[in-house]
DNA sequence: CTTGAAGTCAACCGCACGGTTGACCAAGGA
DNA sequence: TCCTTGGTCAACCGTGCGGTTGACTTCAAG
């Protein structure tokens, strides 16, 4: 799991770790704050929060002898891209598939039948 | 790792399952095919498959003994909401926190500064 | 009916992950 | 100075994941 990408998104698929990420967006927060809904151990959180701050998604400041915990948006912006890039491709392949598959039909009235919604370009 | 979301997340933090997705913007394939590339067994590129399927991201039809497997693009739309709408409200919550402190260092230099409690608008 | 191609199923292996407990450190406040 | 608060480090444990190999199923073609 060497790449960015890979740990944000590993680093998402973690349902109390989302929940953490949601929490933060309502402010900076500390380990033992985010702890406090779970019902773990404040190690067991301390160790979510690493993998969010080695993701990216996450960085942690020093004040006293508390270190907030403060959501970054930039990794995000990179998922949605990469996201983004590859369901507007797909999208716009399946448009041209129905138009292949519509002219098919025009062609070919025995063709087989596929449930799709409408593209008619 | 029980939700839709956390399967979704975990399929892509893997780089051959998110190559997988990216080769198949291009069109459908069978497993052969996608197989092809990587310098893996074919049960391996399988089980990859199946995890890609069970999170939605991929679906996969019945064509003699081929089974071509086809890009879906809805979960990965719910996987843009989720990171848009914290991401937006990470964003917009640093805006709000912005003007805060530079009211309070305006009003009292040495406000003693608490974390999180600010909001609601 | 046999062969071959495309996939699946099952068992196993090494390793990383989420969780625990226990010891430890660092910074204030009494 | 001593103790509390906030957090880290380290070791351990069970489970799941990515990978392997080997046997099996299915279907089409000879």
């Amino acid at each position: 799991m060497t790449d960015a990408l890979s740990r944000a998104f590993s680093a998402l698929a973690d349902p109390t770790r989302r929940d953490m990420v949601a929490r933060l967006t309502e402010g900076d927060q500390t380990l033992s704050e985010l702890a406090e809904p779970y019902d773990v151990s404040l190690q067991a959180v301390s160790k979510h929060l690493k993998v969010l701050e080695t993701a990216g998604l996450v960085t942690r400041s020093r004040e006293a002898q508390r270190r907030p915990v403060h959501l970054e948006a930039d990794v995000f912006d990179l998922m949605t891209k990469w996201i983004e890039r590859y369901r507007d491709r797909a999208e716009a392949r399946y448009q041209r598939l129905d138009a292949v598959l519509a002219r098919l039909e025009d062609l070919d009235p025995d063709a087989p039948h596929d449930t799709h919604e409408g593209a008619a370009s």
